[in-house]
DNA sequence: TTTAGGG
DNA sequence: CCCTAAA
């Protein structure tokens, strides 16, 4: 796990576009707070951060068991590589940066800074820390001075982001580097800006993104040094004092502001506990008929619901949501939040693309020089920032990407560009033309590596469990106790991984998957891992306190899509028979009647598809789109449609009649 | 949970 | 198909 936090001091800089979307108060609280004192609110938010993520970590931390178990994970994580390659920038980068905002500051701030230290001190390298001169308050304690940016400026502005990122990393970044472009006022100096990008130098890339420092290391906390070691997560529940409910706000807010968050701990687990809810409201919905069928259904809905809410929860970015959503049809997917969404929809036309998404990326700033500023994590990627003018093609976009990613990674990678959820295909198009200089949009922004093969997508799974473990513990704890049998399922190497980044994403699609295999198996469903299922799993209760934090989950962030299935004649048949039987209004019903078996329709579809049914027979017939349906039926739509509108209130009385009787006008007509 | 409608 | 207000 990580936690990383950004440091904006100035506001010249650009804002993070994240900011607006943050969870009401959370925003200027973090400003207010963090700036004034790192105080409790800074505390309270690392800690519920952490609280989220880590869960349980920070008691065993204090136990001090954890230790071994951070050394042994630090292999385990991808990131870790990475960042060893450039471990000598980082520390630069951070000795300067940090030197530069003094450390002494740092020092002022009052004790409680050093927990939040702590808290973000998670993991992996404490060499790194050690390095750094931060290092020297307590490893923790000197990564306050970096946030604090109060010292630097007493600058209300500054914005401190403390992002848990994804275990994948199990790293803490601190932004040093947007601060400093920021407060530069324009990065354009740091080597990022040219249009070109040169990224071609890893190394260069690595430079260029001052801002990343990771403190993976396992930084000793003071008092209850908190750790959070890789894989446990279960004792999510002791801190739970730590993590406020209220603080949900400051929580939010930081993974707002990281834009993406990368740590999705938090939320994934908001998710599963929501997903309990919805699978068992779904479960319900369509209870009656069929158990296997339900079962399904159940499934499906509870991802779908699942997403939802885990979506609504990562205030964040809905953007995000319908981004992945998009994504899932394809294949894997890393959004933006770096979740991994696993969907086989044969259907969508584009999955013969198979996309690989390695990575993600995390936010896009616009800065006032119209630039479009880009920070990409994922798996093997440590973070990346990019800027490029408005006027950047996608296409040099992604060739900017591919460049440093290519560096970073080897070869062979294609980059592919999303935006909400869409892969946009014209290179030509500028980033403004794309929508992509809009903050809003940002967050829709999302890349995948399309492996020219190799490692890309193997090296996630492989790699992934390692570092997932540790984050993803709570996860798998999580799994087993939801769902035992399918935790057996699960091993696969990928749901670390998803679960490091989007342990909800990864279930949700599963979800979904699963139902449809045993439905469809013949028609769309290519099969894929059942292992979603597991990890719904149940939140521990203090998991669910932290839950709360629920702020609106605008529907905006939807649940995944269920994948369309166009009636077929059969089923119109089907369909129109019944209801002419039935009636309208009693779709319900209708379902039972002749769709029991069929779990992918439900009541609410029969009566959605009524209505297009009605609409498709009263339009001429070369307005009418998809598979034709036989205009006998139509005529029989549409005489049943005006028989029970007339008799809406004997719908009750005689079915047998009205549908004959429909007939008989369906005929004449 | 269903129904009924809008999106 | 999704999302929801109502019932």
């Amino acid at each position: 796990m990580v936690v990383k936090r950004k440091l904006n001091c100035g506001s010249n800089g650009f804002d993070f576009p994240n900011i607006p979307k943050a969870p009401r108060s959370s925003r200027r609280k973090v400003s207010s707070k963090i700036a004034d004192d790192d105080g409790d609110d800074s505390q309270i938010c690392a800690i519920d951060l952490l609280a989220s993520l880590a869960g349980k970590l920070l008691e065993e931390s204090e136990s001090s068991s954890s230790t071994n178990a951070f050394e042994g994970d630090n292999h385990h994580h991808l990131g870790g590589v990475i960042k060893k390659e450039h471990e000598d920038d980082y520390n630069k980068t951070i000795k300067s940066e940090f030197s530069d905002l003094g450390n002494p500051a740092s020092k002022s701030t009052s004790e409680n800074t050093s927990e939040t230290c702590l808290q973000f001190s998670s993991l992996e390298n404490d060499s790194i820390l050690e390095k750094t001169p931060i290092s020297d308050c307590g490893k923790a304690r000197g990564l306050k001075p970096l946030v604090g940016c109060e010292n630097k400026k007493g600058n209300s502005d500054l914005l401190v982001e403390s992002v848990v990122t994804t275990e994948e990393t199990g790293v803490v970044n601190v932004d040093a580097g947007f601060v400093k472009g920021e407060a530069t006022n324009g990065l354009d100096d740091g080597g990022l800006v040219a249009d070109t990008f040169s990224l071609k130098d890893p190394s260069q890339v690595q430079l260029q993104s001052p801002e990343s420092v990771y403190l993976d290391g396992d930084v000793k906390l003071p008092s209850g040094a908190y750790r959070v070691p890789n894989g446990s997560f279960e004792g999510y529940g002791n801190k739970s004092k730590l993590v406020r409910r209220d603080d949900d706000e400051n929580y939010c807010k930081y993974y707002k502001f990281n834009d993406k968050c990368k740590s999705y701990r938090p939320l994934a687990r908001v998710g599963n506990r929501r997903m309990k809810k919805s699978m068992a409201k779904y479960g319900r919905a369509v209870p009656r008929s069929k158990c296997f069928e339900d079962t399904r259904t159940d499934a499906l809905k509870a991802l779908y619901r699942k997403r939802k809410l885990y979506y609504g929860y990562n205030s964040w970015k809905h953007e995000s949501v319908h981004k992945k959503r998009r994504l899932s049809d394809k294949g894997l997917v890393v959004n933006s939040d770096g979740g991994l969404s696993s969907e086989s929809v044969s259907n969508s036309p584009e999955k013969g693309e198979s996309e690989n998404v390695v990575f993600s990326a995390a936010v896009g700033l616009r800065s006032k020089d119209s630039r479009v500023k880009f920070s990409i994590k994922s798996f093997r990627i440590p973070e990346l920032f990019i800027e490029v003018p408005e006027t950047a093609t996608v296409g040099s976009l992604k060739r900017t990407v591919r460049e440093a990613v290519t560096a970073l990674l080897g070869g062979g990678i294609r980059i592919g560009v999303l935006v909400q959820g869409k892969k946009v295909r014209d290179d030509n198009n500028t980033l403004s033309q794309t929508g992509l200089s809009c903050r809003e949009n940002l967050g829709n922004l999302g890349f995948t590596l399309e492996p020219g093969t190799e490692k890309l997508p193997v090296p996630l799974c492989s790699e992934n469990p390692a570092v997932a473990v540790p984050t993803d513990s709570t996860n798998l704890s999580e799994r087993s106790a939801a769902s035992p049998v399918l935790d057996s399922i699960i091993p696969c190497p990928l749901q670390d991984a998803d679960h490091l980044i989007n342990s909800g994403n990864s279930v949700e699609n599963n979800h979904e998957l699963v139902p449809y295999q045993s439905e469809i198996s013949t028609d769309e469903q290519p099969s894929s891992d059942s292992r979603a299922l597991v990890p719904v799993s149940a939140l521990e209760p203090e998991a669910l306190a932290i839950v709360p934090i629920s702020e609106k989950p605008k529907r905006t962030e939807l649940s995944q899509r269920r994948t369309r299935r166009p009636f077929s004649v059969t089923e119109v048949e089907a369909l129109v028979q019944a209801v002419e039987e039935i009636g309208t209004g009693r779709w319900r019903d209708v379902k039972l009647r002749s769709f029991e078996n069929a779990s992918h329709r439900t009541y609410v579809d029969l009566k959605d598809k009524w209505k297009t049914l009605v609409h498709t027979a009263s339009i001429s017939p070369q307005q009418r789109r998809g598979e034709p349906v036989p205009q006998d039926l139509l005529d029989r739509v549409l005489g049943a449609h005006r028989y029970w509108s007339q008799n809406q209130m004997k719908q009750n009385v005689k079915p047998q009649a009205a549908a004959t009787v429909v007939v008989k006008s369906g005929s004449s007509m």
